[in-house]
DNA sequence: AATTAATCACTTTTTACCACTTTTTACCAC
DNA sequence: GTGGTAAAAAGTGGTAAAAAGTGATTAATT
């Protein structure tokens, strides 16, 4: 099972291009060939990366979805809006299109940021953005996974 | 059941690698070949260590967490950030990425760490801070065991 | 003797550029 | 409106130098 690990400080370079972390790489090896799925994050300023068979899944979920039912195409939309494929070139690096890009305040001047690897899938956030969120306080953590373990005794 | 003990005293050498304590390789004979993950402690600036077998026991809980609950992704977030599988090079030693060591303020300046056994974890403190911590004032410990006390019994 | 610390040489990864190609945009003539 | 062209922008590919990571050996300490 799918258990990306780790956190990578890189660069963007002037033409939104980023050099997909070596160890990331070495995680991946058996399924980064079928390439990677970008998209912003629904809830966070910040990116997600999904190798495609995950993808796939999501997809596959999606698909369940009703057409004529006004709801689910909203959240569809909401969802997939944005989801872009991209392949890594010769040199292993991504290029992430530069809407996307926007979405989390990377350009040619502010161009540090964090690729973190969490289980299935990955994320990408402005260096800055990192920092304050999710290195910052802490202090309702308890109560934050109070309410996650009910959910997770409840049921799922 | 695991039940790691002991207080070490080390250092990380100029590119960031701790000698793995060879206590500590002891009591893990066994699963010490699969490998450890590192992270960020939640609520204390040092880091946790699990033996890979304990971290998958979390990983498979973190697996369960729904992609599109909001406090779910918060909560896998705040957990696993940072987390980082590493294994020992030929000589025994960690390589821990410098992102971590920065956390608990470890440079090649300041390299003197401390790494505990607790159970079915270990911590690595930077050794000033652990002084200060851990030995420090204890006005209060009676207080914090009557509450600890209470949890216990309450449930659990 | 075994464990830990320090050092050096070497390899891999990352960054910062540069040169070039393709695509898009803007403008003008027909 | 259609077609054409030039300029601008965006996208690709490649490389040298810097930085980070790794391996191996020697020295020091317990």
């Amino acid at each position: 099972m799918l258990n990306l690990l780790g956190e990578y400080h890189c660069k963007a370079d002037a033409k939104g291009r980023v050099l997909f972390p070596a160890r990331l790489k070495k995680q991946l090896e058996n399924i980064l060939h079928h390439g990677l799925v970008v998209n912003r994050d629904i809830f966070t300023q910040c990116l997600v990366i999904y190798p495609k068979p995950e993808w796939d899944k999501v997809n596959e979920e999606m698909s369940r979805l009703s057409r004529y039912n006004q709801k689910h195409q909203l959240f569809q939309r909401k969802f997939m809006k944005g989801a872009t494929m991209i392949d890594l070139d010769a040199a292993g690096r991504m290029s992430i299109p530069s809407v996307l890009l926007e979405y989390i305040q990377i350009n040619s001047k502010e161009n540090d940021l964090v690729i973190t690897g969490l289980g299935e899938k990955m994320e990408i956030w402005n260096s800055g953005a990192y920092q304050n969120q999710v290195l910052g306080d802490d202090m309702d953590f308890s109560d934050l996974a109070e309410e996650v373990r009910k959910d997770l005794d409840g049921k799922m």
